[in-house]
DNA sequence: TTTGAATGTTAGCAGCGTAAACATAGTATA
DNA sequence: TATACTATGTTTACGCTGCTAACATTCAAA
């Protein structure tokens, strides 16, 4: 075993992820990243300043799966109508929101001050781009301030879905979203679609 | 200076609400809340089983605060239209949303396991109990099922503009938002009647 | 070959949530 | 009124945390 990791860096960020998908960024510390990477508890101080910083990359790196993710669910069928390929793209985000819940919950936690993480910021941003890709294309023509008034209207509640998906304030609501992500796809498209004819 | 204090459970949790608004749910210890109140590190335990069934009243405290806010928010004028009350009542929920961010922040932090404390998951009912009043006004005779999918998409929507309108992804919308519960106003109450055009 | 930077380890700090043992005050009972 | 019990406070201590400082090793450039 050499002395020098050599990729110690980008194993720290592997490590984290592992954690936080099974243990959630609330509980997940320093030490047992190290300890995941087997390194020593103050390894990483070497590659990143703080462990806010560590988790910066961590969340970076769930922004750019996002977008890759909201890319190929309005790529994968490219006969489908604007309306439709909208559809696929919030099924996507959800989905990504409910399997990944964890790693979201890092992504959008105030314990990371985005405004420090400038990486993290424009990763962020790329993922709300492609949302504003498809609303133009929904709305051709549409002004800029409207477009994005209709991308965080939708954005909100997309976030706000999964956020609330799990509080489970009526246990009906809870039944109906269910816990599999074949339930919530069948419930999700009708509440969308019907939820615009108010 | 009396060894019993005689009303310490209560000036806990007004302590934490103190700190938390200051601080954040994240920065907020029991020893710090324990001092607040001028009392040992461990004097809480005698009132509260763990640090967070002290969260969670607080958390329950928030929510009837906000369902009053919601109600008051409706009651004040009867003259409006069903339409106008919503959106009375949106302008409130996320006025407090604006206004307590760090108490919101906590009653919807996952540290806080809901499902454990019945009397915050009540306090939570509550609160949306009251946007499911104004919902029904809206629509007469609408069936439950179709009513709570309403519900949820817009209180999604809140929710997740309470929380995006800090991540600030663009720069231009977090100018538009603002800082000021003003222009919240003003740009929200367009948001809502412009979105629903879509 | 030497020197310095990069990258690892060990030791130690203060703060955290929590449990156990102990102290004091208020209350019910004899 | 004396005594015992319970409620509610304090002190002490444990293991965990993020982080710093001092030291060790390796690699790369002069």
């Amino acid at each position: 075993m050499k002395y020098h990791h050599g990729n110690l860096k980008e194993e720290l960020i592997t490590s984290a992820c592992k954690i936080c998908e099974i243990d959630g960024h609330e509980n997940m510390s320093l030490r047992s990243i190290a300890k995941e990477a087997n390194v020593s508890q103050t390894a990483p101080y070497r590659h990143f300043k703080t462990k806010e910083s560590l988790l910066a990359e961590v969340s970076k790196l769930g922004f750019d799966e996002l977008t890759d993710r909201l890319n190929q669910s309005v790529a994968v069928n490219k006969k489908l109508s604007s309306a439709d390929k909208f559809l696929e793209m919030a099924l996507a985000y959800i989905e990504f929101g409910r399997e990944k819940r964890m790693i979201y919950d890092l992504m959008h936690s105030p314990s990371i001050k985005k405004g420090d993480f400038p990486a993290l910021l424009n990763a962020a941003a790329g993922a709300f781009d492609v949302l504003v890709t498809i609303v133009m294309e929904l709305h051709p023509g549409i002004d800029a301030e409207r477009c994005n008034q209709i991308c965080m209207k939708h954005w909100a509640m997309m976030h706000g879905l999964i956020g609330l998906l799990d509080i489970k304030i009526d246990p009906k609501i809870e039944s109906k979203a269910g816990d599999a992500m074949s339930l919530v796809k069948k419930d999700l498209r009708s509440f969308l679609v019907e939820s615009n004819n108010f």
